[in-house]
DNA sequence: ATTAACGCAACAGCAAAAGTTACATTAGCC
DNA sequence: GGCTAATGTAACTTTTGCTGTTGCGTTAAT
């Protein structure tokens, strides 16, 4: 696991919780499993908390655990919680003085935005409760 | 222009070629355009050479020039031709002993391929010159 | 012969991502 | 109450890929 590692990690992780959703994991099983660091592991389950897909819990017994059942979550759910996108985003800057730039930063940006689209649209058709 | 600095570099310069086919363009003329360097310049343009996009030549006289016609080079020939995706790639790895990881791999690959594959035919849609 | 261009390789600088360390806080357990 | 094991966070370091830069060889017009 290298690229894209944070989704990746995210999905991985996810997909393991939805076997055994009752089990509480903590960030250093988590990254021992995914040969990583504790540290990353909460940066990126953190994530993924702020948007309702994890509860975690402090203290002796604490860790993370899935905040709703394994098929009421889709890749989408991940994928748009981690902000993070898969599609490059044509960042636009101020209209500039060269038409060429302008038409063209028009015609990519809403090609992007539309493939945006339709990715979160394919991800949302899958649950984590299915790669397990 | 700053990110995805190839492809936008590459599209606008083509724009600008397409609304004067015949003039001869050095790297060095476009780089104070683009705001970047000469080398630069080469070194993206010469994949769009590689890929029949446009002509150099080299000595005095040298420089860039289209190689067809500008309604006959799509963005996606643009795109295509700098084989950098704007579509992050699921690079696979051997399939490894964790069956969460190869069901996601599979899935997740084959929903960018199709992305990838919808975002080069939006792009062919649109000609360089279009874009002037 | 000179000049102005490309071609290419090697190196330097930079910025974002990942990894690491450190420490405060929290909650169970004896 | 004190110990232990966990998260939460901030700061720092390392890695990595991209951009920019320099240098030099090659080519062709003048
Ligand atoms: S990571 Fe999937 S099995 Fe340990
Ligand atoms: S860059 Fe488009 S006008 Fe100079």
């Amino acid at each position: 696991m290298k690229r894209n590692s944070r989704l990746s990690l995210a999905l991985h992780t996810l997909g393991h919780m939805a076997g055994d959703p009752d089990r509480m994991r903590t960030s250093a099983d988590i990254a021992k499993h995914a040969g990583t660091n504790p540290v990353v592991v909460r940066r990126v389950l953190g994530k993924l908390r702020e948007a309702g897909l994890l509860t975690s819990e402090k203290g002796h017994a604490g860790g993370w655990r899935l905040a709703r059942a394994p098929d009421a979550i889709t890749l989408a759910d991940v994928y748009l919680a981690l902000d993070e996108s898969l599609v490059a985003t044509a960042e636009q800057e101020a209209a500039s003085a060269c038409s060429v730039e302008n038409i063209l930063q028009k015609k990519v940006a809403s090609v992007l935005e539309d493939i945006e689209r339709s990715l979160v649209e394919r991800l949302a058709a899958t649950t984590i409760a299915e790669v397990r």
